[in-house]
DNA sequence: ACCGCAGCCCAAACCGCTTTGGATGCCTGA
DNA sequence: TCAGGCATCCAAAGCGGTTTGGGCTGCGGT
């Protein structure tokens, strides 16, 4: 059923029935309601195609998640990040469009995106330090929010994050409260911007403690359950093992979890693990009684302000850059507790 | 650039400069490699929408996931299935357009996929028994593909599956030679077809062997973390625990993992583990060595599969269904060992 | 010399919708 | 009574491509 059809069923012309759809004033009410009526009889919809065309407008919402290259893997915090990307998409009409597409094609995916026309706006995930799509995406002249920041980069853009930096410096200042002196950092990629910004909080807290810490203890990878079970074997085995851990999300802690476990100690009592947990709906930090004590930010409202930001500068037309900063909460679990007394902190402290 | 543009900065015509491009032979090859030359030069590329309009292909796949009512979880699965296909779509130059969906509104999301021309085909994700959208898609007239089946529906079409019934009956077989009599099920949700399989291999293992099997082991739920501790922690408790644990996925199983530490009990040696192992990147399963005994089958080369059927169909235009199983590999880990030689093992042979 | 046929190119219609620029009829006010 | 205004509706021109149905050359065959 096309917009002519439902016209020529109707006994009127094509432009009254799209006046009438489209809610514009130069139309009877009787008339309105009458085509209102006919187009649900008839199960009429309006062909996006050709909506698109005549209005320019895509109603829809690209993706470009980045494939590391190498590794090939899919971060699952974008399963998440997307599905609150895609509640607010619905409820605006908006389609969500996604390619995964390898680091090196990035730029030929939004130029492509653009003169395609398929989208109105694009989200940019994962950026790196110093992030050279920005630049980029604004010569293209495409509406985007990026979903973290690029700090390298000083052009002015619209972003939302999370505020790695104090969520990681609160982390750090709490288990050096609890008198841990030999703190590990268990990191995401550090070529991306959120992992550098963790890492920047965690030695701030050290410093603003006049207290040392020490590179041997810091580590960056991929944010896999292997790499996290992988580093913590080899520091809990090293000479002088760190007495608390802290790492950037739920799937390193629980290799660290296991690496504790094999090593015959207790989380929370002979090593303290603070995590930064992204809420994921699949891997929920414990309930009421939290696993992990972590800094926690839901991934998932991320994706849904990143969304209305983006939607809102679209039909705004403004291009005055937004930026959304959510901090995070420290909540308090079974896995960590103060510094056990070990002849080794009396040796670094 | 529009096409009409080129057209003119070449000195032709539209329709000489789209049939250049698009390989037709009524072009001289000198004429050809001009215009392919210009275009390149200009970054030509043909808006989509228009190109769409014109052709009535949308050059776009639409991915409905849906969202359990009640509990808004993505599945993480669905971020390495996607990543599968839109590998597929990418060689293709399809987009790849997803709609997050909650279950109620899962038929007006196809017909508005439909109506709306924004997608070529579809791909339909986590199949319930007996799954009504299923005759609903047939019925629309749109190409499909479904990854899994949904038993009850007599209709034939074309889906990409893996062989969760042999799967889950060789795991429970392998258990039961080594002398488990008391397994237990942590299974999905059994209103999911994958699921319902699942246990079905569960119990025919038993039954070949002769041997009971125990309602009272058999459980089902949303397939996180926590659950797999909830039940992990209740069997272990109980009065006559089960020495072998039978479940989904590793999410579950990780919770699992964690309930046997914290009864004090050894993995592999006290109570024997086996998951089904969709091979998610940041979640492997050990590497060289295993950490659990598993059924694997990667869930990635699934969405490859899916969506290669897909565009295969759809540029065949036949409507001649078609299948394709996967089956899935068992590996060995260190999650299962002999059952230990308890009194109550001898109650209950 | 003339016809037929490739080979190459173009004008115009079309895809399904929006939107501009009237047209029509009726009502109001001078 | 008639101009002006308002409320409704419509024809037609796009949007940017593809595709149909020729038109014009130049060549080989008779």
């Amino acid at each position: 059923m096309t917009l002519k059809e439902l016209a020529k069923a109707l006994g009127l012309s094509p432009t009254t029935v799209s006046r009438a759809l489209n809610g514009f004033p130069e139309v009877s009410d009787a008339t309105r309601r009458k085509v209102q009526a006919a187009a649900e009889a008839y199960g009429y919809r309006p062909n996006m195609r050709a909506r698109s065309l005549a209005t320019g407008r895509a109603m829809a919402i690209g993706h470009v998640i980045p494939l590391a290259s190498g590794h090939e893997m899919v971060n699952p915090v974008f399963a998440d990040f997307i599905a609150g990307a895609g509640e607010v998409y619905s409820r605006s009409g908006y389609d969500m469009l996604i390619s995964i597409v390898p680091e090196n094609e990035q730029a030929r995916a939004y130029e492509e995106f653009k003169s395609k026309g398929s989208v109105d706006g694009i989200i940019v995930h994962a950026p790196r330090e110093g992030d050279r799509r920005i630049s980029l995406l604004k010569s293209v002249g495409i509406p985007f929010v990026v979903h973290g920041r690029a700090s390298g980069s000083d052009e002015n853009y619209s972003w939302v994050d999370m505020n790695n930096l104090r969520a990681f410096q609160r982390a750090t200042a709490f288990l050096l409260d609890l008198g841990h002196r030999r703190i590990a950092l268990v990191n995401g990629l550090e070529d991306m911007d959120f992992a550098v910004r963790r890492r920047a909080g965690f030695e701030a807290a050290h410093d603003a403690m006049g207290l040392p810490h020490f590179d041997e203890l810091k580590f960056s990878g991929e944010m896999t359950e292997r790499f996290g079970h992988e580093r913590a074997r080899a520091l809990l085995g090293s000479e002088d093992p760190p007495t608390a851990i802290l790492t950037s999300s739920m799937i390193p802690a629980i290799g660290i979890r296991r690496a504790i476990g094999e090593a015959g100690l207790e989380m929370g009592r002979d090593v303290s693990v603070i995590i930064h947990d992204d809420d994921l709906s699949y891997l929920p930090n414990g309930g009421d009684d939290p696993i992990f004590t972590a800094t926690r930010s839901s991934v998932r409202e991320a994706g849904r302000r990143a969304a209305s930001m983006l939607l809102d500068i679209i039909s705004s037309g403004s291009d005055r850059p937004r930026s959304d900063l959510l901090e995070a909460e420290l909540i308090l679990g079974q896995s960590t507790g103060p510094a056990p007394v070990r002849p080794q902190i009396t040796e670094h402290t």
